[in-house]
Formats: C-alpha cells, sequence, structure tokens
DNA sequence: CCGCGCTTTGCTACCGGTTGCAAAACGATA
DNA sequence: TATCGTTTTGCAACCGGTAGCAAAGCGCGG
C-alpha cells in the first residue's frame, strides 16, 4: 500500500559510486565486472533491498521464465501430483508456471492468446480435451509461444508431445489381465477427443477382439469424473443381464476407476474383483489405499516432467515421446 | 522457433496510416479516439496478428494482473477444487495465477522474493503451513506486494485472511456429535502451525471439556496426508485399551479423515460409525462418495474466494474474513 | 468568415532494465 | 617511461508500451 517505490539499478549505482551498467553486471552471471565493485554493488543492492525487476529485463531478452500450463479438468485429482510435479521441475530450472483454467468461460484458444500476451516461452497443454480441429494451424495466431502436449498423445504433426507409452502399457495390463483369466472385457472411455489421443483404448480393444474374437464393449463416461464413470456404469449394469455382464473393466484413468468400484459396490452389490474386476490408468494415490485397492499402470510423472522440459528448454529435439511406466497389481482385478 | 518478431503498436500503425499512440489508444478501453480510425487500426491489427504486450505495458502502469498462489501442500486432494475456484475468478477479473510450489527447495521466504521480483500485484497464500515468524514483518523484504490468506487464519495483524469461520463451524459440528451421543471425543490435528492458525483444534476442545469436563485427546497426523492420519489412528488404537477409546474423532479435514476411515476399517475392522464414528472438514468431493460416506463442513470456497478478491482488487476493505460454510451430515456420524 | 469549445491526434519523456560498442583503466612488458 | 593487450566501465540506443500535455481538427453560433 504505502509505496516506497522499490529501488532500481539507477538507485543502486547511485549509492554504489558507479553507473546502472555495472549494477546490471552484477546481477549477470558471467558478466565482465571487478570482483570488488560486484562486492559493492551486491552490498549496496541487499542494503536498499534492490532486486532486478524480472519485466523490465523480459521486455529486451525476450525470455520470461514464465510458461503457461492449461488445465481444463479439475475434476481428476491425478491434476494435482501433475501440477506439483511441474511446478517442482520448472521453479528448478528458474521458471513459474501460469496456471489458466480452462472451461466454458475461457477456452483453449483464449488461453493461448492470453499466455502469448504474457509473452510466456512455452504453453503446456496437461491433458486437456480439446478438439484437434481448434488446434490447427489456421485458427491459430501466426505467431505464437511453442505448445507442449504432456499426458496424451499429440495427433497434431506440428505439436509436440510427452506421454506414458500406451502401447507398452496396455500391453502389459492386458497380459496380466489375461493370465488372471479374464475374458469378457470391458472398456470405460472419458471425453472422446482425448480417449482418441491417448490410444488406450485402441490397444485395449484391439488385444481382447484378436484373442477372444468378440466386441468390447465401450462405457463411455464423457469425462474423468468419478460421478460421470458411475452414471456409465449404472447404465450399462441396469441395460445388462448378468449373464451377459463382462467380468473385467478396464477404465481409461483411476478416477473412473474409482468411481466405478463405488458404484458396482455400493449401489449393485457385487464384489470386486470376484463378481467384476476393474482395472485403471495413473497410479494415483488414491488407487492405492485398501477401500479401493486398484489394479493400475502409474505413468512416470517425474520422467515424463523432466523429458517434457528437455524438449522446452531445447536440451533434446525429439518431437514426441512416450515412457514406460509400471504395472502395479493390487487386489482389484 | 522461426521468429516472425511480433508485430508492435508502431506496425500497426504505420499499416493504419496513424501513430503509434492512436493505437494504444484503439486498445485502451474508454481512451480518447475517433471510431472511425479504430476500426481502421483494430482492423489492421486483425490483420497483423497484432495484441498488446501486456510485459510492455506492465512496465509503465506499474501492475500486472498477475497473482501469486503459493501451495506447500500438493498431497491435500481439497488443494485442487481451490485452484479451480481460484484460478476462475481470477481470470473473470482479467487476471492470471501464478503457481507457486514451495517445497523443502523452495520456502515461503524464496516465493515472495521471486513473485516480487515478476512484479506480481498480490501474493496468495493457500491454506500453507509456515511459521508465522517467517512471515514478521523484518524478514520480508521491505517493498513487497500485499499478501493475503486464504482457508486460515492469519494469526499476523498485518496480513489480511479470508478463512471459515470455526467459531461458527466448529459449534454446528459440536451440537450435531452432542445431539448423536457421542461423549468421547477425540481430535486430529494436522502440522501445527496450521492447527494453531484454523482455530478448528481450540473450539472443539473448549466445548468438550466444558461438556464432559474430560480431556480431549489429540491425534497430531502432522501434515495433511492420508497417510500420516493413518499412521496418527493407528498409534493411538493400538495404544489405546477398547474400553478406554474415543467414540468419535474429529479430524481437522477430509484427507486425514479419510485416512481415519481407511485405518480403522481395514486395519483395526472398527465399524464406522458405530464403533469409531468420524467426522471430516472442508466439503471434499470424495468424501460424499458412498465408500466414506463422511460426514463434513463444507468450507464456502466460492464465497470465500469472491471476498478474498474484493479484498485484493481493493472493493473491500476489510482485512479479515470469517465465512460460515455448510454442515453436511453423512453416514460416518 | 472568425472564434470558441470540444474531440482527436501527435509528441516528448519515461518505465527499468539490456545490448553492443567505444573509452578508460589497468598491468605487464619492453 | 612508452607501448600494447586485457579487463573493466560508461554510454547511446533500444525493448514496446503508457502518461500527460500541446497542437490540430472539427462543428457551430455569431
Amino acid at each position: 500500500m504505502s509505496k516506497p517505490s522499490r529501488a532500481t539499478a539507477a538507485d543502486v549505482a547511485l549509492a554504489a559510486g558507479v553507473s546502472k551498467w555495472t549494477v546490471t553486471r552484477a546481477f549477470t552471471p558471467g558478466a565482465s565486472i571487478a570482483e570488488h565493485s560486484r562486492e559493492r554493488v551486491l552490498q549496496e543492492a541487499a542494503k536498499l533491498g534492490y532486486r532486478p525487476n524480472l519485466l523490465a529485463r523480459s521486455l529486451t531478452t525476450k525470455t520470461t521464465n514464465l510458461v503457461a500450463i492449461l488445465v481444463d479438468d479439475f475434476a481428476n485429482p491425478y491434476k494435482l501430483p501433475v501440477l506439483e510435479v511441474l511446478t517442482q521441475a520448472l521453479q528448478a530450472e528458474q521458471m513459474a508456471a501460469v496456471l489458466i483454467n480452462i472451461n466454458q468461460h475461457f477456452d483453449h484458444l483464449s488461453a493461448i492468446l492470453d499466455a502469448d500476451q504474457r509473452q510466456v516461452d512455452a504453453v503446456i497443454l496437461v491433458g486437456t480435451d480439446f478438439k484437434d480441429e481448434a488446434l490447427k494451424l489456421p485458427t491459430l495466431p501466426a505467431s505464437r509461444p511453442p505448445l507442449y502436449v504432456l499426458a496424451r498423445e499429440s495427433t497434431i504433426a506440428h505439436i509436440p508431445a510427452v506421454s506414458c507409452d500406451a502401447s507398452v502399457s496396455m500391453a502389459a495390463i492386458n497380459q496380466h489381465l489375461w493370465a488372471q483369466g479374464y475374458r469378457r472385457p470391458g472398456f470405460m472411455s472419458g471425453p472422446r477427443s482425448l480417449s482418441t489421443a491417448l490410444g488406450r483404448k485402441s490397444h485395449f480393444t484391439a488385444f481382447w477382439q484378436q484373442q477372444a474374437g468378440t466386441p468390447v464393449p465401450e462405457l463411455a463416461a464423457g469425462s474423468y469424473d468419478h460421478r460421470a464413470a458411475a452414471q456409465a456404469l449404472r447404465t450399462y449394469l441396469q441395460q445388462t443381464p448378468a449373464a451377459e455382464r463382462i467380468d473385467v473393466l478396464m477404465c481409461e484413468n483411476d478416477a473412473l476407476a474409482i468411481g466405478a468400484i463405488e458404484t458396482a459396490r455400493h449401489e449393485f452389490g457385487l464384489r470386486v474383483p470376484q463378481d467384476l474386476a476393474i482395472a485403471g490408468y495413473d497410479g494415483d494415490e488414491l488407487a492405492a489405499s485398501p477401500s479401493f485397492n486398484l489394479t493400475s499402470y502409474r505413468q512416470p510423472l517425474q520422467e515424463m516432467v523432466a523429458a517434457l522440459i528437455d524438449m522446452l528448454k531445447g536440451r533434446s529435439a525429439a518431437r514426441s515421446i512416450n515412457l514406460p511406466g509400471e504395472l502395479i497389481i493390487r487386489g482389484s482385478t
């Protein structure tokens, strides 16, 4: 409130008896400056509480060390660890994250334009559900910050992505479920566009259709919300006679799986896994709790984020990265 | 990568045949500009893909419309809806949020200094667990962005706070538990400094000590982590003979309550609420699910965030706000 | 056709740094 | 002491906008 108007480089220069350019040098690692004057400057700077104004710096350096993180799915608790790991990794690189909430009032394009105006160095789409058409080049502004996709395969050639390898992960899950003796699988999917981009469904159904020859019923939840999962399973169970039901339900992620377990148990009195086995994907904390004890495939979050940051820092030339995670077998299958 | 170097106001001015100041005016609501030239400018701007550089703007206006959000507790799933509501509310005001992760590598002071260098308009501490001493004036830089505390009472005079009214909410909970016939209550607390700041514990124990005259055992979890809760309850149950045990456990928040329910049920075979009733606080989504069916006190998140934004926008002169929420009675008590 | 008041436009200066070059200081060698 | 190469420092210009004021343009009454 009481604006003592922050000290500037010029103020420090005056106090230290040097020019403001020397002050800048004192704060620039590797700049050409005599040791004694650097010390003198830093000392005066500390006295005045001076720290370089990053806005002004960014104006000339053309780099803000700011990254926009676009999230459209706050109902999925797994977003929290993703944000945790992402922010920590960015901070370790002296960067900061602008969290942008995509919702009915603020769509992807608005978010990208907004981030662009703030001159962010990059935009990271965290497993968001957008129609690929919305991100085709023509609709995007000509000059925009580079886009990256995390935890979702990019189906757009010009946008790099880092995700958990759907082929490898689903193979591990399929093998496990097959070995357990399940033969009538179903798949619960989330948002249509994301389901396609994740590739989990296709790898799952391809395997079982080949093995068993029967089509794999799809329970479409529409969003990664445990309520949506509950509704999807409810509809399926109500419409399907017990004899014809699936014996295992693979859910596109843990949020769906948990919703499915809840409904199976508490609304239909089914035992998991005896009456219906359920598996998830992500490796969410909650999945491990005894109430759910959910078999899940853990995404290699740390590695994915590290790979992403290597890409946006220009340390890696890869355009698309798929990393293997780890199958965690628990009591639900 | 291919830097077509963004169009600037001067470029648009040239194209539209006006001066760059006229371009600025076209993008400043309420500025004095002829309708025809505004149109002309906007048209050329659209053609060139020009949008004002907010960095440059902020440099002169001294306001970035950026707010730093400090979070130190990503283990608590309730942080996600908090972030959702907060970012959405900020975006509705044309502001954006910089999410800063406080952890062992990046403490509160570093975060505040960093945010300050980025010239944020305000810093919001989201229920973070800091020692109040760390935020005493002397340790803080002389000139810093205004601090606000959300979902935690500020015990520091100069820092305004918005939280859920501990007195009102705990009274509602106490009344409910008393009416249900519980007489041997226990309290599970989180981080020590936060527990003090929240005031939930003091209002709880004060009531029961007055009513029953017996001391209220405190189960200290140390952090808002369901594992920590599990450990705290485990220790208590192992050390306390069945006859002497509490009959209801009030947990400082839902994350703790869920951890407690898990442990009570799956490790000790206790029925909730028959053998041990459990109540939480927050009104987390997960608490409502049939697996937990947790009695909880819902924080008025929207209202709290709205009040906070009114404060930091200068529309409200209040220094400290306590809002009532709503008791949600479910099967766990 | 002039003068007046109001709207619209242009301009200088500045926000707080950085860039790149030229000048100054330094220190060692001749 | 003069010379030369190397630090070290100072400076003008610039990044892309905005504030505040002065000048220009405009419409209208007299």
